[in-house]
DNA sequence: CGGAGTTATGTAATCGATTGCAAGAGGGGG
DNA sequence: CCCCCTCTTGCAATCGATTACATAACTCCG
C-alpha cells in the first residue's frame, strides 16, 4: 500500500537506475541515453511521479517566483500591466505573485522581499519605504518609483505626457484650465502637475486651479462637485485629470447636474483604460502602453536576475488619444 | 569574510546553542527558556538572519501559498474578490498567487495545481477541465463552478438574481425585454438566462430576445449595435445584460446614436462594479458581494486544508440596486 | 593490444530548515 | 539520600531533490 506521493527514489527503483539519472531525465534529458530515458519516463508515468518543487528550490536556490507589489489591485489600470508581466515571465518558468500593498492583513510587505520567497521583485507603488526593499532581491520599479532607490525604472515621461494633454486643451482655445491631481507626495502626481503648470506657463496662461484627488473614481466625483461649486463665470472651461478613473467620476458628477461635456467643460483623462472609449462622451486621454510597460518591466527584471546590474531607465512613449470629451470652449 | 546569507547554524554558533534551539525560538518560542531565547534573538539580530522558506517548506511539507485561478485579470470584477481572499489568507500566513487562466504563456495551468507549489487552489473559472484539478490539492470553486467536480462552491444564486432583475423590469411595465447573455457554455450565462426566461414566463410574457455576449465591454457594444439594428417598433424596451461591463458598452453605443437611457430603453446590469454608479445614467444592477465572496472562499479553503472535507455550497445573497437606468417604458 | 578520449551512470554530499528521542539539570517527596 | 518528574536542550535523522566527482564501458587510433 503505497499511499504516499511517489518520490524520485521510487521512480529510480522501478526503472532500475539511480536517483541521479532520474533527476537528469527531468532537468537535462539530452545527457541521458535514449534507452534509459525511455525507461525512466515509463517509470514516471507508471508511478505518477511529480517533482517536489520545494526540494528543488532548496537545492538550486531559486524559487521560480516573482513578486509584483501593486498599490491597488482593484484598479483595472494595473491588471493589464500584470498581464504583460505574466506573459513574459511564464514562458521562462516564473510564477507571478501579486500582492496589494494597501490591503495587507498585517504581515509586512517586506516578507515578500525575501530571497527565499521569490527570485525578484517588481514594485509599482512609489510610496513604499526604500529601506528594506533595496539590497535584498533583484528589483525593478515600474510606473511609479521611489526616489533615491537605485534600480531600473520602466515608466513613461509623465511630465511630457501632461504637457501634451494640456497643450491640446490650450490648442482648442481654453484659457482657464483646472487640474485634478493624484495623491499628495506621489511622484506621478507631481510630475503630471508640473507638466500641466509648465504647459500653461509656456503659453503665458495662469497656473491651473488645482483640485485634490487620489486617482480614485470617488475623488473624481468630489472634484466634479468642487467644480460645480465654483461660480459659473469662474469655472475653468477645461479640466485635466491625472487619471481616467477620476475623469469618469468627474463627468458622472457634472452630468448629473445638467452640465454637458464637452459643451460646458472639456475633460481630459490619463491612462486610457478600456472603459473610457465606451463612455458618453468618449474620453480624450493619454494612452499609457500598459501591456508593454509590464512586459518591459519583466524583461528588465529577468536581466537583473541574470546579473545585469545596470540601472538605466526605460521610458516608453505615450499617445494622445483624442475623442469626444474635448472641444473648443463653449461649442 | 562572511558574504553568504547567514543560516541557522551561524545563529546557533553565535548564541552558543544548537540549531534545534534556534529553530524552536523561531517557531515555538514559549518552550524555550527566557534567557536562552534572549540570547538567540540577539544572535539573530546580529547576524541579520532570515529564515529560508524553501528549506522550511521542504521540511514541514507546506508551501504557504494559495493559488487563485481567474479567467481574466483585467476584469475589475475579480480584483475585489481577490482582495477579499488576501484579507483572510494573509493573517494566517498564506500568500495569494494569482494566475490568469486565459493569458498563460504556454505553461499549463495545472502546474499550479501541484501540491509542492501551493497548499490550496481557488478556481474562479468554470471552463477549466475537471480532470487534473480534482484530487490534487484542497480545492474551492468560487463564483463560477465546474459541473461534476466535487468541491465546496461559494457563489450567488444566479438564476434567482436574474429573476429579481427581470421582475423589476416587468414591474416597471416592460413587456418586451432582451437579454444579453454571457459566453456560451458558461454556467453563469446559463443560469442568468434561465432566470430571465423564467421571470418572463411567470408573467405570461414572451421569451426574451437573446443577444450573444461574453461579459466584455466590446461585446456589450456589439449588443448595442444589434439592438439599434432592429426596427424601432420591434426594439425591446428593456435590456438585461449579464454583466455590468457589457451594460457600459451597450449604453455607450446606443447613446452615441442618440438613444436616451432610460427614456428609450431601460438597461439593467449585473455585478455592480464600482464604476457604474458614476455613469450617466447611473446603472441599475444586481450587486454581488464580491469582497464577501472572496473572504468566504478563502475561509472554506482554509477549512479544507485543515481536513474538513464537506462539499456543501455557500450561497451569498445579492442585492437589487436601483438607480437611474431603468424606468417605465417611454417615460 | 594499450592508452587516450568520450559517454553514460552511480555514489554520496549538499541545500537549510524541523523534530522525535534522549539525556542532563533541578526540584520535591518519601 | 534516592527516585521520579518536569523543564530545557542537544543529537542526528529527515524532508526530496541536484550535482561534483568517480567509475565503468566503449570507441578509436597508432
Amino acid at each position: 500500500m503505497q499511499h504516499q506521493r511517489p518520490k524520485i527514489v521510487d521512480v529510480a527503483r522501478l526503472a532500475g537506475v539511480s536517483t541521479a539519472t532520474v533527476s537528469r531525465v527531468l532537468s537535462n534529458p539530452e545527457i541521458v541515453s535514449a534507452e534509459t530515458r525511455r525507461l525512466v519516463e515509463e517509470a514516471i508515468r507508471q508511478t505518477g511521479y511529480r517533482l517536489n518543487q520545494a526540494a528543488r528550490n532548496l537545492r538550486i536556490r531559486r524559487t521560480g517566483g516573482v513578486v509584483a507589489l501593486v498599490p491597488n489591485l482593484s484598479n483595472p489600470f494595473f491588471s493589464q500591466i500584470l498581464a504583460g508581466m505574466a506573459a513574459v515571465l511564464a514562458p521562462v518558468g516564473y510564477n507571478l505573485l501579486v500582492a496589494d500593498t494597501r490591503a495587507e492583513g498585517g504581515r509586512s510587505i517586506l516578507t515578500y522581499a525575501e530571497p527565499s520567497r521569490a527570485d525578484g521583485l517588481i514594485v509599482l507603488d512609489g510610496t513604499l519605504p526604500a529601506e528594506g526593499l533595496t539590497g535584498r532581491l533583484p528589483l525593478v520599479l515600474a510606473c511609479e518609483w521611489i526616489p533615491g532607490i537605485a534600480a531600473p525604472r520602466v515608466k513613461i515621461d509623465n511630465r511630457e505626457a501632461a504637457m501634451m494633454a494640456v497643450d491640446h486643451l490650450i490648442g482648442l482655445g481654453h484659457r482657464r484650465v483646472a487640474h485634478v491631481a493624484g495623491p499628495r507626495r506621489n511622484v506621478l502626481s507631481e510630475a503630471r502637475l508640473a507638466g500641466a503648470e509648465r504647459a500653461l506657463a509656456a503659453h503665458g496662461l495662469p497656473a491651473p486651479i488645482v483640485l485634490p484627488g487620489d486617482f480614485s473614481l470617488e475623488s473624481g466625483r468630489r472634484a466634479g462637485a468642487a467644480w460645480l461649486a465654483l461660480p459659473p463665470a469662474e469655472r475653468p472651461t477645461a479640466v485635466f485629470l491625472a487619471s481616467d478613473a477620476m475623469a469618469c467620476g468627474f463627468i458622472g458628477e457634472v452630468q448629473h447636474h445638467g452640465v454637458m461635456v464637452p459643451r460646458d467643460v472639456s475633460v481630459m483623462g490619463f491612462d486610457d483604460i478600456e472603459l473610457v472609449s465606451h463612455m458618453t462622451p468618449a474620453l480624450s486621454t493619454i494612452r499609457q502602453p500598459r501591456e508593454a510597460l509590464g512586459r518591459k518591466a519583466a524583461q528588465r527584471l529577468l536581466d537583473r536576475i541574470e546579473g545585469d546590474d545596470r540601472d538605466e531607465d526605460t521610458i516608453l512613449p505615450v499617445e494622445l488619444v483624442l475623442r469626444a470629451s474635448t472641444a473648443p470652449p463653449g461649442s
